[in-house]
DNA sequence: GTCCCCGTCCCAGTATCCGGAACATTGATT
DNA sequence: AATCAATGTTCCGGATACTGGGACGGGGAC
């Protein structure tokens, strides 16, 4: 009926409160492109004009949206919304220390990624200039904290994941067949740690370990990824596991005695 | 007529959509505090439960809210938001890096301010454990960095700031007459740095200098704060001043040459 | 000077948001 | 075990206020 054309596009026949939904779409649009006008969200949200000037008024009002001549931006209150968000549990706090050290003390990239909505985000980051990449989400399946997620579900978890979610392939070596994700959970069980060989992209592999708070809570996983030139097998396999499932530790100590 | 009771209390005379008001209400009640039930926000908000209910559905069918066994928080998808604002300017960027390079050369706290609706925002941080305080607003006249930024502007737009904000008490070392801020700010543009002498927080000095593109536009505020113990008249004029302008220097050349 | 595009504003119509109230569910208390 | 209180969920009539077409005005391009 509709030819979905846009992500950014609002399904009428959806729960709940339809004006939102048009101002997240909005806020969407926003996001995708810096310095967007009028004209060009209507064009992008299939709103009529009168609709987004009146919703950017509102949220311009409010704060949340940055007018700066004919331009609107995403405003900054949103930063303190995230922050919330990176902060809400203890563990998250001190998963941002532990991947600034690890990060050091290899000089590879690291993160801390969490999982939300079969997703998973990433919530603290070392290593390149920037941070995009912060609050960005990615495939459970193709990456090796995503996998260490995933391991950490039962079966049937897991099953429903791949029912709602499937396993698009990403690389020539995304793991795409259920059976082979199933046997890959098992020996990441077994082993600890998780490995993502150019899943996600070509030329790039990573290591995972799981994080747990003092009561056995799963809270994350922490990730180290670099180039295959030298994240080699034994790199991978023996030095880095250990190294992060050390700083894993330390987080769970800061955790119990502060 | 209306107690204005809470801050997360929508008026009804306002211009815009009142329901995405409603939203952000609930948003904001919801980062007040972690894990809000609806019964806690139908309370804090002054809105109808089934109102409240209708709404957090929304919210959580979009992934903007997340729910957890009856508890409602802020979910990740604002870190992407936020984000997008902190590096909607390739000169935030850089300037992340300087406030990183300076809180370790100087082993001081190291921020970048910049000003958003007359509020100065924290938008990159090097210090203390966690980054709380990123995204978080305070008045501009309080502070170095915001001083600071009250420098850049006529004496028009300051006088407008006055008008509309004021100038509110916080210390008892607080700038609060407009004769004495704007002489302040004269010597400020004078110096080329702004100094707070505990005025936001009683035992916190704090120096700022500003940050230009290559083509002389007015980014933000590169500052460093400590305690009075520490931040002494010559370290404050002597020092400091110098590290932040070739600091702030470092940013300009690295926007006009990569 | 003319044209075109974009932002702002207005207004009638009705979609849909609202909120009271009833029902379901949970869990605490006696 | 039974009662009760409190909270979450659902429903529905009613009117609020959201919608969107269209008109106006300003500004820039050619």
């Amino acid at each position: 009926m509709d030819t979905d054309r846009d992500e950014t596009e609002v399904d009428a026949d959806a729960v709940g409160v339809s004006t939102t939904r048009k101002t997240f779409a909005l806020l969407e649009a926003l996001k995708a492109e810096e310095g967007v006008t009028i004209a060009d969200l209507t064009e992008r949200t299939d709103l009529p004009k009168s609709t987004v000037y009146r919703h950017l008024q509102t949220l311009t009002d409010l704060g949340y949206v940055i007018e700066r001549d004919g331009n609107y931006y995403v405003g900054f209150r949103f930063v303190e919304l995230g922050e919330q968000a990176r902060s809400r549990n203890v563990g998250y706090t001190a998963a941002k220390r532990a991947v600034f050290e690890l990060g050091q003390e290899t000089d590879e990239r690291a993160v801390f990624i969490v999982e939300e909505d079969n997703e998973a985000v990433y919530v603290h980051r070392y290593g390149s200039l920037s941070n995009t990449m912060l609050g960005q989400r990615r495939p459970l399946h193709s990456m090796a904290s995503g996998k260490l997620i995933l391991a950490e579900w039962d079966d049937e978890a897991v099953r429903e994941y791949i029912d709602e979610v499937g396993l698009e392939r990403i690389t020539s070596n995304t793991i795409t067949d259920s059976d082979a994700l199933f046997s890959e959970l098992e020996s990441i069980r077994e082993r600890g740690y998780a490995v993502n060989n150019q899943e996600h992209m070509d030329g790039l592999r990573g290591v995972a370990v799981p994080v747990y708070t003092p009561d056995d809570e799963f809270l994350g996983s922490l990730a180290v990824f670099g180039p295959t030139s030298r994240f080699t097998d034994e790199y991978v396999h023996d030095d880095l596991p250990t190294r992060l499932r050390d700083k894993a530790g330390e987080i769970r100590v800061t955790l119990a005695y502060g």
